[in-house]
DNA sequence: TTGGTCGGGATTTTT
DNA sequence: TCCCGACCAA
C-alpha cells in the first residue's frame, strides 16, 4: 500500500522571494560558471531538464551543490521533496551544514526550512530508507535486516558449505573473493563470464560453480529476509522499474542531485533514469578525472554519457578555477593528469603563486619514510601549522604501518581513516548480531554466531538451534526448549532468558543494549586475551546506540554508515585536541589540507602492482594519484624509498623488492618537481692518513675486546 | 562434537 | 602476517 504523499505545509512567501533579486548576497559570492549552476533551472513551478556540473578538484563543488540547494529553498522548493545522493553520510551532514548557513543568510528567521531537507544520505542508505516504506510491495519483511561485507561473505561461505564447494581437490575461491565477484556482476549488469575474465581471470575455472553459488547465496537471502548492499540498489532499481511504483517514486521529489557522480555504477545510473526519466529537477556533478571507484562497479561513462541520455541534451557547466592548490602544485598534477590515454573535459587553473614546486623526496627505505614524515610534519608544526591541517594518503591501508608505530613511538596523535573499520572487530560483530538476530529471527548468520558464542556449542549444535527457531518461528520459545548439550548447560538458560527479554523489547531501546552487553562481558574475557581494550570499544557503542532512537535505525545506519576512522590504540584523541590525518587515497576524496604527504610514490604501490592488467586499471591508478596530489593546498611531498618491504604477498624468499618512482612521474615531468634525497648526505670527507691509523687501532681494540669475552 | 594446533596460501581501494 | 581448512584428542 502506498502512502499518498504529504501536500508540503510551507505557505509560499512573496516577500522573501521578492526581497532575493539575482545579485542576492549569496550568489555575489560565486564566481560565473558557479552562479550558472547554482542558478540554472530553479523557477520551482517549472523545473528545467537536466544538469551535469563538471567540477574539477578544488573548483568549489560542495560550495556549489549547496549554493544550489539553498537557492532552491530561497525560491519556494519544500526540503522535503527534495532528495540529495552524496557519496557518504560525511558528505551528506557536511552538506546539510552548508545550506544551513547559507540559506540562514537568505532567509534570516525561516531558516529552519533546511532542517526539513531530510532525503539527503547515500545512495544505499536512502535505498534501506524507501524499501521499508514500500517493503510488502516487494515482497520482503519490513523488518529486514542488512548485512556488511563481512557478513555477506559469510553467508556466502555457510552456502558454499552446504552445496560442497568446499571440499573440492583444488581450493575454490575465498568467500571474500566469491563475495567481490557477486557484487561485480550486480553493480556492472554485466555476464558473469565477462566480469571473471576482466577482474578475476584466476577464478575463471569456476564460473559453473559460482554461478550455483549465487543463485544459492541469493535464495538463501530472500529466506531470511536479509539484504546486502547491493540488494539496497537492485531491488530498489527493480522498484523504480516497476511502472505502478515508479509514477509514485518519482512524484515523491522535485529535485534529485547527486554529488560525486563520475563514482556511480550502471545500477545507480539506472535507478537515477528511472526516477527522472525526462531529466527535469535532475542535477549531478562529478569530475571525471576523479574517478575511482570502477573496483566497485563504478563507471566514468555515466557522467560521459550523461547528457545525450536526454532529449535536448543535458546542460552542461564546467568549473575549472581552481581555488585549493598553488600553481606549482596544480601544474604538477595537471602534468600527471595529462598523460592519461583519455583526455579529460577541462583544465584546471589558479591565481595562487608560489615558489615551492612540490617535492618528490627519495629515502632509503620504510623507516627512513616514516622518518621524515615525523620530522617535517613537527617542523610545519613548529611554524605554526596544527597537525589536523597536515595529512598523510596512501594507496593502501598498511602502507602506513611503519609510520604509525614511528608516530606511537613519538607520541604523536594520529587519526587513520579507511582500512579497518570499528565494525570489523569481532567484539563489534558479536553485540551486533545479537541485536539483528532479535530484530530479524530469521537471520541465520547472526543467530549462528550468537549461539556459538556459549562454551560447548559448535557450528553443529548452532544449527540445530536454529533449526529449531526456524521451525517454530519464535525464538523465546525455541530456545527455551531447546536441550542444551551437558557443557552448556548452565549457560543456556541465562541466554535464553536474555534473548526472549531481547525479542520482546521488554526493556526497550537502549536500555536493552546495556542489559546485552552485561551478559556478553565474561564471554569477552573468556575469549580474548585484550578484552580490557575490546570492552573499551563495547562501552562507546553504547553510547553511540543511545543517540539512535530505536534499535532498527541503529544496526540500519550503522552499518551503511560506520565509524570509519581508527585510531592509535593509545586512546581515541578528543574532538578538540590536535591531531595527525592519516588516510587511504579512497577515503580522502573531497578533503583537503595545507601539507599533504604521499607514501610510496613507486611502481608497486602507485600504481598496485594489482592494479597493472589493462590500460583501464593504470589510468584509474594514475587518476589516484592526481586525487591525492590536488588536496594539497601549500605544500606537496612525493616519497619515493627505494626498498620497501612486500606485506601479504607470496613470499618467493625475498621480503623486500628494490623500486622504482611511479612510471607516472617519468623523467620529462621531473622539472614540476624538487627533488631531494632524504636524509642529507654530506660529502664524504676524505680519510686523512692520521684518521687511518686511528681507525686501524681502532679495530684491533674491538677485536682485543670481542676475544677476552671468552677469557 | 568441540576446540585446540598445525601448515599452506594469500590480490589494493569501499557503500 | 593473518586466515582458513585439515587433523586430532578429549
Amino acid at each position: 500500500m502506498l502512502s499518498p504523499i504529504p501536500v508540503p505545509a510551507v505557505e509560499p512567501s512573496p516577500k522573501v522571494e521578492s526581497a532575493v533579486p539575482d545579485t542576492a548576497l549569496y550568489l555575489a559570492k560565486l564566481n560565473e560558471a558557479q552562479r550558472e549552476a547554482v542558478e540554472y533551472g530553479t523557477d520551482v513551478k517549472n523545473p528545467a531538464g537536466a544538469l551535469l556540473v563538471i567540477a574539477g578538484a578544488g573548483s568549489g563543488k560542495t560550495n556549489t551543490l549547496a549554493h544550489r540547494v539553498a537557492h532552491l529553498l530561497v525560491k519556494g522548493a519544500d526540503p522535503r521533496r527534495i532528495l540529495l545522493l552524496t557519496f557518504s553520510r560525511r558528505a551528506a551532514s557536511e552538506m546539510t551544514r552548508r545550506v544551513t548557513r547559507i540559506a540562514t543568510h537568505a532567509l534570516g528567521n525561516r531558516s529552519g526550512l533546511a532542517q526539513g531537507l531530510t532525503w539527503s544520505g547515500t545512495f544505499h542508505s536512502v535505498g534501506a530508507r524507501l524499501l521499508r516504506d514500500y517493503a510488502d510491495l516487494v515482497g520482503l519483511s519490513p523488518s529486514f535486516t542488512i548485512n556488511d561485507r563481512e557478513d555477506s561473505a559469510d553467508l556466502m561461505n555457510l552456502v558454499r558449505h552446504e552445496l560442497g564447494l568446499s571440499a573440492k581437490e583444488k581450493r575454490f575461491p575465498a568467500k571474500s573473493t566469491c563475495f567481490a565477484i557477486y557484487s561485480r556482476v550486480v553493480n556492472t549488469g554485466a555476464p558473469l563470464a565477462t566480469v571473471l575474465d576482466q577482474a578475476f581471470p584466476w577464478c575463471r575455472e569456476w564460473e559453473d560453480d559460482l554461478r550455483r553459488l549465487f543463485a544459492a547465496y541469493v535464495h538463501a537471502k530472500q529466506q531470511q529476509s536479509v539484504l546486502d548492499y547491493d540488494d539496497l540498489l537492485l531491488y530498489w532499481s527493480h522498484l523504480a522499474a516497476e511502472p505502478s511504483v515508479a509514477a509514485d517514486l518519482s512524484s515523491r521529489f522535485d529535485y534529485v542531485l547527486v554529488d560525486e557522480y563520475q563514482d556511480t555504477n550502471k545500477l545507480q545510473a539506472s535507478i537515477l533514469l528511472s526516477m527522472k526519466p525526462d531529466g527535469r529537477g535532475l542535477t549531478v556533478v562529478g569530475d571525471d578525472a576523479q574517478s575511482i571507484y570502477s573496483f566497485r562497479g563504478a563507471t566514468v561513462r555515466n557522467i560521459l554519457d550523461f547528457p545525450n541520455h536526454f532529449d535536448p541534451p543535458a546542460k552542461c557547466v564546467t568549473l575549472e578555477r581552481n581555488y585549493r592548490s598553488t600553481q606549482p602544485i596544480l601544474a604538477a598534477s595537471n602534468a600527471v593528469i595529462g598523460l592519461a590515454t583519455e583526455r579529460y573535459t577541462k583544465n584546471l587553473w589558479t591565481d595562487k603563486a608560489s615558489a615551492q614546486r612540490p617535492r618528490l623526496v627519495s629515502v632509503a627505505d620504510e623507516a627512513d619514510q616514516a622518518r621524515y614524515v615525523v620530522e617535517q610534519v613537527l617542523e610545519a608544526r613548529e611554524g605554526g601549522m596544527t597537525l589536523k591541517q597536515q595529512a598523510v594518503l596512501f594507496r593502501a591501508a598498511h602502507h602506513s604501518a611503519a609510520l604509525e608505530i614511528e608516530l606511537t613511538r613519538r607520541n604523536i596523535p594520529f587519526v587513520k581513516f579507511g582500512g579497518l573499520k570499528f565494525l570489523d572487530s569481532v567484539h563489534v560483530k558479536d553485540m551486533l548480531a545479537v541485536l539483528r538476530w532479535a530484530e530479524n529471527p530469521r537471520d541465520r548468520v547472526a543467530g549462528f554466531r550468537v549461539v556459538q558464542l556459549l562454551p560447548g556449542i559448535g557450528p553443529a549444535i548452532a544449527g540445530r538451534v536454529l533449526d529449531q527457531v526456524a521451525e517454530r518461528g519464535d525464538t523465546s520459545a525455541a530456545l527455551a526448549a531447546f536441550a542444551p548439550p551437558p557443557r552448556a548447560s548452565e549457560d543456556w538458560p541465562v541466554f535464553a532468558g536474555l534473548m526472549a527479554k531481547v525479542c520482546a523489547r521488554e526493556s526497550g531501546w537502549p536500555a536493552e543494549f546495556e542489559m546485552i552487553r552485561r551478559w556478553y562481558e565474561p564471554h569477552l574475557e573468556r575469549n580474548h586475551e585484550d578484552a580490557a581494550i575490546r570492552h573499551g570499544d563495547v562501552l562507546q557503542m553504547e553510547s553511540i546506540a543511545s543517540t539512535y532512537p530505536t534499535r532498527e535505525r541503529f544496526l540500519t545506519e550503522l552499518t551503511l554508515d560506520p565509524p570509519d576512522a581508527t585510531s592509535d590504540e593509545s586512546g581515541v584523541p578528543l574532538i578538540d585536541e590536535d591531531y595527525l590525518i592519516l588516510s587511504t587515497i579512497h577515503s580522502a576524496k573531497g578533503q583537503e589540507w595545507k601539507n599533504v604527504f604521499v607514501l610510496n610514490g613507486v611502481d608497486g604501490c602507485i600504481p598496485s602492482d594489482m592494479g597493472t592488467g589493462s590500460d583501464e586499471e593504470i589510468d584509474e591508478e594514475r587518476r589516484l594519484l592526481y586525487v591525492a596530489m590536488t588536496r594539497a593546498k601549500e605544500d606537496l611531498h612525493i616519497v619515493t624509498p627505494q626498498r620497501f618491504y612486500v606485506h601479504n604477498q607470496t613470499a618467493m624468499g625475498d621480503r623486500h623488492v628494490w623500486a622504482a618512482r611511479t612510471r607516472f612521474i617519468p623523467a620529462h615531468l621531473m622539472p614540476q618537481f624538487e627533488a631531494r634525497a632524504w636524509p642529507h648526505v654530506p660529502e664524504p670527507a676524505a680519510p686523512t692518513a692520521a684518521g687511518l691509523a686511528a681507525a686501524a687501532k681502532a679495530k684491533l681494540d674491538i677485536a682485543a675486546r670481542l676475544k677476552k669475552m671468552w677469557e
